[in-house]
DNA sequence: CGCGAATATATGACAACACATATATGATTC
DNA sequence: GAATCATATATGTGTTGTCATATATTCGCG
């Protein structure tokens, strides 16, 4: 239900489209730890509206293509409200690499350590991308307030590939001293 | 593709039913990255025989129900280890409760620090959990190796734990310090 | 004027997954 | 003897997500 409760979250920024909502927002914040696609956040909205938690109207582009522009409704800020209010139920975080990993001794050692050194530039370039990027400093209270939140995500966003660095700079060395042998 | 091939793998141990592999060896490993329902993997197995990848018989049950037994094929074997081989693209993780925090703003003070330091118990509870959790020291050459792959996961998860809970504190100390009039 | 890029929305098809439910056997417990 | 638990497998169904594709407009460039 998240992505349903994302969008809402975005639409208290103010009402917009579909497209402005997801080049504009969506990927520059959610989609750092809630990724969604084009056709996703289109049927999403289809669907907020059909529940009256959104409405929508068209907007005839003089310059551009029409655009149907979303506003949260007060059932939908309710809504969001509540599913804001009740800690969510922490999930089990997927991750194909570490299933990889795990059955590593059934590849070459060499291979093993090719997957983690790909593993690791991956992440040192999530690292530097976690590190240049800066919020927006927020030119009215209300993204002065929200410039706050997004900066802890982001302290967790840096904090998880500082992390991940470490670990994996510590199971390449330890992989590394396994002799072929023992692999 | 994940469960197609950790499934694969944990039939490398040793031929076992669907029942075996789930309650003796998937939730005690694989399901700490990779979690799926019994459901879900009695229909991968059955997928996987469909593809040639497995293959099963029925062994009859005295003192239990029958159960049916996979093995894994030469072709399976060949899959999982190109899969093995092959670095998996690095896959955003979702986690909604980055969604609720970054939307702090929209609830109280309070509101959020109690979602933040419940998020902080779970986390608590699952560092003690990695921390107690030990791998069987393994009985066989395989077994030894297999656990030296296993020691890696679990370093991640505790390192993990540890990263989260750094962070929870560090962000429950900061929300506090924001005063309820700029919340 | 044609072409591609940016803007803008929509749907079809499929895969993966979660949750519920159905069914059956044998052992243990009260 | 009834109830419950552990063992064991199977399927129905709805949701979410991914990928591809279709369609339309306006602008800028060569």
């Amino acid at each position: 239900m998240s992505l349903r409760h994302a969008i809402l979250g975005l639409l208290t920024f103010q009402p917009m489209s579909g497209y402005a909502l997801k080049t504009r927002y969506f990927d520059c914040s959610i989609a750092h730890f809630w990724p969604a696609d084009q056709a996703q956040i289109y049927r999403t909205l289809q669907s907020l509206e059909a529940e009256g938690l959104a409405e929508s109207h068209t907007v005839v582009g003089e310059t551009r293509p029409n655009s149907r522009v979303y506003r949260i409704t007060q059932a939908g800020q309710a809504a969001l409200s509540e599913w804001l209010g009740v800690a969510q139920p922490l999930v089990t975080q997927k991750d194909s690499f570490l299933v990889q990993l795990y059955f590593g001794r059934l590849i070459s050692r060499d291979q093993i350590l090719a997957v983690l050194r790909a593993r690791r530039a991956e992440h040192a370039r999530l690292q530097d991308y976690y590190q240049r990027l800066d919020l927006p400093p927020g030119d009215s209270p209300m993204m002065r307030r929200q410039a706050r939140f997004g900066g802890l995500t982001l302290d967790f966003a840096r904090r998880r590939e500082t992390m991940m660095l470490d670990w994996l700079d510590a199971s390449i060395a330890e992989v590394e001293g396994w002799s072929e042998g023992q692999v």
